[in-house]
DNA sequence: CCTACCGATCGGTAGG
DNA sequence: CCTACCGATCGGTAGG
């Protein structure tokens, strides 16, 4: 079906998304392909540039879907509902794909693994740069610890993939908008209407 | 150092965490341990009860650490933080040790990995009663989508391992705390005082 | 895309 | 805990 190329990508995300790129072996990817291993080499260099061709195209989806999002002219927190609602939908189109970018990355050796790294960063660098906006225009609370909010917001949305269905009850546009109401109420200034407070 | 049955699963727990188990050769955590990879089976059966045993004995932790603070006589709130809180305390005992215990338990195979994803699962259901009991209790909003709610707690907290490290700023106590003023302010009955209404 | 095969490495064992 | 080794499987290649 379609270009063997693409079947090749596809069964090979379908793989490393399920057991990981090294509990994934070139016979496993040649037999869900229809072919032979070794017949994937007229179409491909190695397993590495194999993983490389994947994560770096799914960084890619992700940069360009919630980076203009970002850069809007709007308030931090209408920015990172938007972003979140972007994210979510590129989650959605292929969620086993975003467990591949977000975790098999770190099988990638040399100079690929660090553009990959350097990707990633630029990547988060994005809700970093929205939270600290937040801060500075009044939206979010002051007393709010930047890293951490950052970090419970990238554990929401990076936990997606591992529940969200593309056929189930909830829309992505749903659960974005339910996961921005989360993390927004808890950033948000002078909140904490019968909150207890943390000792910290 | 310590005993020899100690040290292998350490070094292996190290290994699994950093390169998955498929990742990891028996060779590496002999070497890791001071010894030839064939004298590693004078102390275990095999690599698959390798992994069965820091899983297994990883899930343990965390029930007996959660499961009490879930079951005290508090609102379903207080009980959240404090289990959010106990969660991140068993994460900072060993970072990597709970990176093996949520992500390479798929490697375990036939009567094994049943056992373990059923301890899971029990151990994801004390968030998941918890949040059913605030709702019942009318301490979260009535409109809250349960199994959505829980896996935005379910993410912010098995997010953690990835970024939290014992030696940095935050304690356990203050990262718990600062998670749980995220997560529950986003739940709870009637804030939203300038928030934008989701559209779902 | 297949046949046939390579050197290397895998988890694990026997015997001491 | 080491020496020595096993059968199986790995990623990849040559030649057609």
């Amino acid at each position: 079906m379609a270009r063997p190329k693409e079947s090749i990508l596809e069964a090979a995300t379908q793989l490393f998304g399920e057991v990981g790129y090294p509990g994934t072996t070139m016979r496993e990817i040649a037999k869900a392909v229809g072919v032979l291993a070794g017949s994937l080499y007229a179409h491909i260099d190695s397993k590495e540039t194999l993983l490389l061709e994947i994560v770096e195209s799914g960084i890619e989806r992700f940069m360009s879907a919630v980076g203009p999002v970002a850069a809007l002219a709007e308030p931090a927190d209408v920015r990172i509902r938007e972003a979140v609602k972007a994210h979510v939908h590129v989650v959605a189109e292929n969620p086993q794909r975003t467990l591949v970018v977000f975790h098999q990355w770190r099988f990638l050796t040399g100079a690929p693994r660090r553009r990959v790294v350097a990707m990633r960063r630029e990547y988060e660098d994005l809700f970093a740069d929205m939270v600290r906006a937040g801060v500075q225009e009044g939206v979010f609370n002051d007393q709010l610890d930047e890293r951490l909010a950052l970090m419970t917001v990238l554990g929401a949305v990076n936990w997606t993939p591992e529940w969200f269905s593309p056929t189930g009850r909830a829309t992505a546009d749903e659960v974005g908008n339910r996961i921005a109401d989360a993390l927004l109420s808890g950033m948000r200034r002078r909140p904490r209407r019968r909150a207890r407070p943390s000792r910290s």
